[in-house]
DNA sequence: GTTGAGCGTT
């Protein structure tokens, strides 16, 4: 929902879609509007996000309403750094459903198959299983999994490391017959890595799996009225003022402007 | 908190 107030993709048929790649993962449409619209009549702009984090993708689409002002803006943008990134504008070739699109524009609907391939069922677009896929991740970094894998490893890792010395049974020490030593030495090492560990760990890991996206439970929701304006000015309750006094007036602490 | 080829949503 990163349009200017609709929902959904407003009107592509007259309009000129504009692909803007190798922006940042901070890069917003409120950022991209004002670059954009000094060249033309901005009809949308569309960013592109992640349904599980809900970051940028790193990339966003711009829907001039002529085409000579989306090519100005190629011409002018294509190039021109964002947020510290080289960004990259050009017309894209593909719609939102996959139409052929020259110039920003839409050339055929829908790629026909000549009544030939029709096989497979493009129907299903978004479903458990599109993410569930590991080539849904085409446009996302692979790094990312990387890390991701990593981080697993590591928690993989730690709790091998918990096992294991959880594994030396003392039975199996004392079965040997030289115990007490080995016994003390190991109960020091136990609670070396006890000291190691953090002393309580979450008792219920199933809390982090979470796949609601009902984020943020509170309900509070900071930048939510104004999208397109750089105003962010949460004035939820007072940082140190009791909702007793509801909304004291003292000008001790304005909003930060 | 991280990353970097590509083509999109109520």
């Amino acid at each position: 929902m990163s349009h200017f107030g609709k929902s959904g993709p407003p009107d592509i048929s007259d309009t000129y879609s504009l692909l803007i790649l190798n922006v940042t993962f901070r890069t917003t449409a409120e950022d991209l509007f004002p670059l954009f619209d000094r060249y033309g009549k901005v009809v949308d702009i569309f960013i592109p996000r992640d349904r599980r984090t809900g970051d940028s993708r790193g990339f966003a689409f711009v829907r001039y309403k002529y085409a000579e002002e989306a090519q100005r803006a190629v011409d002018r943008l294509d190039g021109r750094v964002v947020d510290g990134r080289e960004i990259t504008v050009q017309f894209a070739k593909y719609g939102p459903h996959a139409e052929r699109i020259d110039k920003g524009r839409i050339v055929e609907s829908f790629p026909r198959t000549r009544g030939r391939l029709r096989s497979r069922s493009p129907r299903r677009r978004y479903s458990d299983d599109y993410y569930r896929d590991r080539d849904y991740r085409r446009s996302r970094s692979r790094s990312r999994d990387r890390y991701e894998r990593d981080r697993y490893r590591g928690r993989e890792r730690d709790y091998y490391r918990q096992n294991r010395s959880r594994s030396v049974s003392p039975d199996y020490d004392r079965g040997h017959g030289r115990g007490r030593n080995d016994d003390k030495q190991r109960r020091t090492r136990s609670q070396s890595i006890e000291s190691a560990s953090p002393p309580r760990r979450s008792p219920s890991p199933r809390s982090s799996l979470s796949p609601c996206r009902t984020h943020s439970p509170g309900g509070v929701s900071p930048d939510r009225h104004s999208r397109y304006e750089r105003s962010p000015t949460p004035r939820s309750v007072s940082p140190r003022g009791h909702p007793t006094d509801s909304r004291s007036p003292s000008p001790s602490y304005s909003d930060d402007e």
